[in-house]
DNA sequence: CGTGAGCGTCAAGATGTCGTCAAGCTCGGA
DNA sequence: TCCGAGCTTGACGACATCTTGACGCTCACG
């Protein structure tokens, strides 16, 4: 397990790389966000431990060129965690945080959570259906009722992202950067009319949804509402 | 079960011992705080009961010092007018207090109580389950008997804090830092309605609750009810 | 027995966000 | 050049959430 830790503090490094040594990990550091990136260019590496109050580069600027072409873990360690600065460190990508000062065994604890999640490769079901709708993932066509329904580009690549994370609240932020590109995470804007097209095309009362549900202030979710005529699957009980 | 218990009065600390032992524990003890880092540094300490009023470095700095490396479970023992004390000791990351003198018995059950989460250690469950209600972290979504409960950013924000410290006794103002930010400290009506709104939503019976418990004048408690198979439990009465 | 502090509850106003519609714009193909 | 599909942008009413205040209750204390 080769682990990366990125923090501008030497006695932090001191600490993470002494534990993580003692656990028989690879351990490798920086001090520095350019510093970081060189070595992720270079080096193969398992997972990232980084810390948001960096010289230079910032911590969120290091984690969304990070994402742009590799998807290694990264698991952030924040001195504040208030709600906004927790809610942008996972929104650009990463993984899981953890708030500064840290108990030692929390951190692993998250390290192997973040892990063992990025390990199951979800087996996603190409094609996806609720109700009378129909979602080809492979092919990009949509059926509702028997009839093929027809999508923009844009519409497609929102419903596609929305559908490979069915129950899962999806950020404003994520969806616009994934959709429109990542200069776009403000631009909340689109997402109104879009969401409003795809309702309009796909759900049975557009003025009531029940396919697209909007977190009010979050953000938007997938609700594959195909209990009703299943009630003897209990979902996942992964016990 | 390795104890620690921490005071610098011999008589407390025989009574501790002689009473945990007889239970099987194995005990360990402290006259001071240094010597109690000391010991906590080099052994493997379970469980750390711990006077306030210490010579030398006080409860409340070892909590601190501690806590920067490890999150063995801390309970305080403080004397009964010490209330600011006991709070703060709280703040910094201690997991519950008793008040002395105290009973045995009731050393205990907190003893019991605070341990329960490290008896499903390591990884934090990522799905946190109670009852009929079911709390999925990643992906933002509460489940009350298998129907979806909307929550309003807020009020999921202060329900992740519970549920990720289950058994701990969390402070006001901890909570309230945590959730509205830093400046937010003294605001504790705020977490009337909202602790109010969740066990509205959450809660069997909203008028008694048996999930968020209130601490009168420190704070809140989640409790993880998961002692369905165990009825003869009815301790929460600290009164 | 009276009093006050802390807690739970309710409701209403303020604030910001969301849904909707429609018009202007861009760009590729006929 | 013209055309049309799809994308952007703006305006406005509707709505959810947050905030704030008032009130009744319980419990500890004098």
């Amino acid at each position: 397990m080769k682990v990366l830790a990125v923090d501008d503090e030497p006695q932090i490094l001191r600490i993470l790389r002494a534990s993580l040594a003692a656990r028989g990990h690879e351990v490798s550091t920086a001090p520095n966000g350019e510093t970081a990136l060189d070595i992720l260019a270079g080096a193969d590496v398992d997972l990232v431990l980084l810390d948001l109050g960096l010289p230079g580069i910032g911590g969120v600027e290091v984690i969304r060129r990070l994402r742009s072409w590799s998807s290694v873990p990264v698991i952030v360690l924040s001195v504040r965690d208030a709600q906004a600065d927790k809610v942008t460190a996972l929104d650009v990508g990463a993984d899981d945080y953890v708030t500064k000062p840290f108990a030692m065994d929390e951190l692993l604890a998250r390290m192997r959570a973040v892990l063992r999640r990025k390990g199951a490769p979800d087996d996603e079901p190409p094609v996806v259906r609720a109700a009378d709708l129909e979602v080809d993932l492979p092919k990009r066509l949509v059926t509702k009722a028997g009839r093929p329904v027809h999508l923009t580009p844009t519409e497609f690549a929102l419903l596609e992202l929305l559908v490979r994370n069915p129950g899962k609240l999806l950020t404003h932020r994520w969806l616009l950067q994934k959709v429109w590109g990542d200069a776009y995470g403000e631009e909340s804007h689109y997402l109104r009319v879009y969401v409003a097209n795809l309702r309009k095309k796909l759900e049975e009362h557009p003025g009531s949804p029940s396919l697209i549900l909007t977190e009010p202030g979050v953000g938007y979710r997938w609700m594959a509402a195909e209990s009703d005529q299943e009630p003897g699957r209990a979902e996942q009980d992964g016990r």
